[in-house]
RNA sequence: GCUGGCGUAGCUCAAUGGUAGAGCAGCUGAUUUGUAAUCAGCAGGUUGCGGGUUCGAUUCCCAUCGCCAGCUCCA
């Protein structure tokens, strides 16, 4: 059975005419008699095929359905409205009466409703809310008591919901220290943030004081606007809200941090590199039943319809845009022969995922509606195996946040019996990134992983968000039918590590914030756009800066020339207010003796004559074992458009 | 999504129930500059979009979209 649910402002109907198939209603029921409601669930529905087959459970499930979305938007009536074009296999139209009947008797007891006649030509009329709930279709077929079993994801009768889940599951929270001490901690109380095992550890006190206590600032993080004004990310008015555009110095910045992840994911961590699509189709369990998990917060794609003439969209058919990065990723492995001499296997994918946060909660690069994740999943054989392959990814995550110089704090999750067992391995990596964390234990279970952590930055407005996690899942490859064959020749589940390195917005956000906490902001050399401006005093001395750019430029320096018709002065300020690490202002004195003057606005902020092979060794040395890029813009500065005023 | 704030030139921001204004950026010309703003001129607008009240609305009202903050949310 296909039912297609509309909740609407109103709705109105008459009869046009009879086909073949009507069935007999009374006779006072005339064409053009027009049938109005107000504030109704419109229940479009289409009786199929197989529903002969234990046609009482489906029509059971339906009215569950149907229950749930109207006890979600309590319209005023229900109707049950036949409607034939949601499939091409219909029933029996006899069959379709009797279950639309018998579809309407179980609303009966709980909601007022109207069913409209069967097999007659009807126009009608209605407005739909346009609220998210406010259309939705469901496919209902039976499903034995085995099959319901095996059912990869619960279905959608007998739902055990988040919140049920949730209700009993207990957390008790500690300060866990790198030389091993561990103070419980009471997060009713705010008082805590003035504990003495707090102090020295301002992060990670930030992100209790955010996270736990709400505790904020009320003001608008700087790089909001700064990212506009330095020509990095923007709105982009045509696309949906948090959905931005990259100017060419964002999309440096981007590809720079995704080159990174990626030398870090193969080259470090000897990940295999995949990619999967990036729609996925809605009516396949697995998917809804992830969708559900992400309380169905997801951009929806429709297609033509190919046996319409009329351009419409196909009613049977959706897709989804991926909201998470797990999909294809299983859907490959579920499918691939591992053995236990394979494992561990690593895989890494970078991709685009969609969520459609609520509007309110969008900010900046902070959240964002379509983000870009880099993925690693490692599969493992055990969970010794696994606990090791955490820590390697919990060290590598340490080290690139090292890297990029942004301030985070570390909270690690974790399920109470993995606590107990492991504490000695997280006071290790704990160790290792010489930073204090918080812990919170769960009674039991809650979600699909046994421990966790996320490492939250922390922005400039004592705000922080989540940057890269890594999750030791006991129970998804179960799950997913995620499988190796052991040693003995049987099937055994694989215990997954679900880590990223965090979305490469959020530390272009964090990049930028962190910049913005300093009296003199600077992007890390290797980020820069520019790394090196060369100003020559006046238009004379041009070619000496264009001669001067390819010495420096061919060394793999990102270097441009402002050849405007500007002052000095004022072009010195224009590359301040790029954040320009290194000024080379050239005339007759650097023609002539060759050596640079450098105002340096990267370190000291003090001006600097150098050699020029002792300049570009000075910025290769700060940019060693970084990713290079060009920066894609014309060097000179009189050609380049102005994108933001 | 809810509550509140904001939306005027490319940018930052004025003003007003009665012809919408400045600085910067842009363009033209002059200037050829030594470490954070050279001078002059020109051009730039359906005051977010749509309604209403009014002789007249950018201003008042309603609705809507967007941005920001808070709430909520963040498997």
């Amino acid at each position: 059975m296909q039912l297609l649910i509309i909740h609407a402002d109103d709705f109105s109907y008459s009869l046009t005419g009879k086909t073949p198939v009507a069935e007999e209603i009374d006779k006072s029921a005339v064409t053009d008699t027009v049938s109005f409601f107000e504030e109704p669930l419109v229940v479009f529905c289409t009786v199929e095929k197989g529903d002969a087959k234990n046609n009482e459970d489906i029509v059971k499930q339906a009215f569950t359905e149907i229950k749930d979305i109207a006890d979600k938007l309590k319209p005023r009536i229900i109707i049950v409205y036949p409607y034939a074009h949601l499939s091409n296999s219909l029933a029996d139209p006899r069959l379709a009466v009797s279950t639309l009947e018998s579809l309407k008797n179980e609303i009966a007891a709980f909601y007022p409703v109207y069913r409209a006649p069967f097999g007659w030509y009807k126009s009608f009329k209605i407005s739909c809310k346009g609220h998210p709930l406010s259309e939705s279709s469901r496919h209902i077929t039976y499903l034995s008591e085995e099959e319901q079993a095996n059912m990869p994801v619960k279905t959608s009768v007998n739902r055990k919901t988040r919140e049920d889940i949730v209700k009993d599951v207990e957390s008790e929270f500690f300060i866990l220290n790198f030389d091993g001490k561990e103070t419980k901690i009471d997060l009713k109380n705010e008082s805590i943030l003035e504990d003495k095992s707090l102090q020295g550890f301002p992060s990670l006190r930030k992100v209790i004081a955010y996270e736990e206590f709400k505790i904020k600032e009320g003001e608008t993080p700087p790089s909001v606007s700064a990212m506009r004004r330095l020509e990095i990310a923007d709105h982009e008015e045509n696309s949906d809200s948090g959905h931005l555009r990259f100017y060419p110095k964002g999309t440096l910045l981007f590809k720079l941090l995704s080159d990174w992840a990626e030398d870090i994911a193969l080259n470090r961590l000897n990940c295999m590199e995949i990619e999967t699509p990036l729609i996925y189709n809605w009516n396949k369990p697995e998917i809804k039943g992830q969708g559900e998990s992400f309380h169905e917060r997801h951009y929806s794609i429709l297609v033509p319809d190919e046996k319409s003439e009329t351009g419409r969209f196909a009613p049977s058919k959706e897709f989804v845009l991926r909201f998470a990065g797990d999909f294809g990723l299983f859907s490959m492995l579920k499918d691939t022969k591992m053995s236990y001499k394979h494992l561990p296997l690593r895989f890494y994918e970078i991709s685009k995922s969609f969520r459609y946060e609520k509007s309110g909660e969008l900010a900046g690069l902070r959240r964002l509606r379509g983000f870009t994740m880099p993925d690693i999943h490692s599969f493992c054989l055990n969970l010794e195996e696994g606990f090791n392959e955490y820590q390697a990814l919990y060290r590598t995550y340490a080290d690139l946040a090292e890297g990029t110089g942004i301030e985070y704090a570390v909270v690690f999750r974790i399920v109470k019996e993995y606590y107990e067992k492991y504490k000695d391995k997280i006071v290790e990596l704990l160790k290792y990134s010489k930073k204090p964390a918080l812990i919170e234990v769960l009674s039991k279970m809650k979600h699909y992983w046994a421990l966790k952590h996320e490492f939250q930055g922390v922005d400039s407005v004592n705000g922080s968000c989540q940057l890269s996690t890594v999750q030791l899942d006991v129970e998804d490859a179960k799950r997913y039918g995620l499988n190796f064959t052991t040693e003995t020749g049987e099937k055994a589940g694989c215990i997954i590590c679900h880590s990223s390195v965090g979305a490469i917005e959020r530390w272009m956000y964090l990049i930028i914030e962190e910049a913005l906490k300093k009296d003199i902001p600077v992007f890390p050399l290797w980020l820069s756009p520019t790394q090196v401006r060369i100003i020559p005093v006046s238009e004379k001395f041009n070619d000496v800066a264009v001669k001067l750019k390819e010495e420096i430029g061919g060394s793999d320096i990102r270097t441009d020339i402002d050849d405007r018709d500007f002052s000095l002065g004022k072009k010195i300020m224009f590359a301040e207010e790029e954040w320009v690490p290194y000024i080379a202002v050239v005339g007759r004195k650097e023609a002539e003796s060759g050596v640079l003057s450098i105002r340096n606005r990267y370190k000291d902020r003090k001006n600097f004559n150098i050699d020029k092979a002792d300049f570009i060794k000075e910025i290769k040395d700060e940019t060693k074992g970084m990713p290079y890029r060009k920066l894609i813009l014309p060097d000179m500065l009189s050609k380049r458009p102005i994108f933001v005023g």
